[in-house]
DNA sequence: CATCATGTTATAAT
DNA sequence: CATTATAACATGAT
């Protein structure tokens, strides 16, 4: 599920255990999940410890404790839940925090695709720190997006979307969302994108991701009815605008959606 | 039983 | 070296 306001929507739901403790750690060490981190020193590490503030950035999400750092990446099936002890771990909960007070926080994940990092410091860990600013951040300005797309000017825009270390948080249902709001095609390459495409690139990216914020973001409400999200996983599938039936195909692995009467590719 | 899934990464091939 | 394709990961829904 998770893309950016999914995640920002699921890293609330821990919020209302800021200025809680941690009084027990409950892991099954074995899991995937844990793949990216000592799932001993996390639990010694997080013992007592005070959250402190709940964070995102993209798909990242950080919790900070007092001189200790929780990364969660909720990978492709990964949601937190809170919930209220007495609680007994259901099957793919991999890390549940008893905190103080009575609210447990829970991350549940099926497919373990998603991730957990931790470290101990009084600074936030290097690769949150180092991570590209998001298309609603103020470093994501036009002439830093057309650096990025002129360096790849041969990658189809859509996998070029999909890149975490250009567009941070996008994931597979924005990325076609912008493609379609902007008549674009998947396939469209980068050079052939007009100072006024890329412009316009500038501002739909920041429009889906700030419009999907503050509907899913803030309380999974659904996006303005008109938009392919609302289509791009049912079976019978015409295109909000033109009543075409959806094309669907894979592109670099995943599977793209778009209208091929309405999207198409630039001239050049 | 077969196919597909809102993600990422390692490895192979070009 | 840069780019692209494929497989792998683990599980549930259809």
């Amino acid at each position: 599920m998770p893309e950016l306001a999914e995640v920002l929507f699921y890293s609330k739901e821990w919020a209302p255990a800021v200025g809680r403790l941690v009084k027990r750690v409950e892991l099954h060490s074995r899991a995937r999940v844990f793949r990216g981190c000592d799932p001993t020193q996390l639990e010694e590490g997080l013992l007592g410890k005070k959250l402190l503030k709940c964070l995102t950035h993209g798909k990242q999400m950080l919790f900070e404790f007092s001189e200790a750092w929780l990364g969660i990446h909720l990978g492709m099936t990964g949601e937190l839940k809170l919930a209220s002890s007495p609680y007994d771990a259901k099957k793919h909960d991999h890390l549940v925090l008893h905190m103080s007070g009575s609210s447990v926080l829970v991350f549940a994940d099926p497919r373990q695709f998603g991730a957990v990092r931790f470290s101990v410091g009084p600074a936030a860990p290097p690769w949150w720190r180092e991570l590209p600013p998001q298309p609603i951040d103020s470093g994501f300005t036009l002439s830093y997006l057309t650096e990025l797309v002129q360096r790849s000017p041969k990658q189809p825009l859509k996998a070029l979307l999909l890149d975490q270390s250009r567009f941070p948080g996008i994931g597979n249902w924005m990325a076609d969302e912008i493609l379609w709001q902007l008549k674009l095609n998947p396939q469209t390459l980068p050079a052939d994108l007009s100072p006024k495409a890329i412009r316009s690139l500038h501002a739909m990216t920041k429009k889906v991701c700030e419009v999907a914020l503050a509907t899913i973001g803030v309380d999974w409400s659904d996006p303005p009815a008109k938009w392919l999200f609302h289509q791009r996983w049912s079976s019978n599938n015409p295109c909000p605008r033109c009543g075409t039936k959806l094309a669907k195909e894979q592109l670099r692995g995943r599977t793209a959606c778009w209208c091929p009467k309405c999207q198409r590719l630039p001239k050049r």
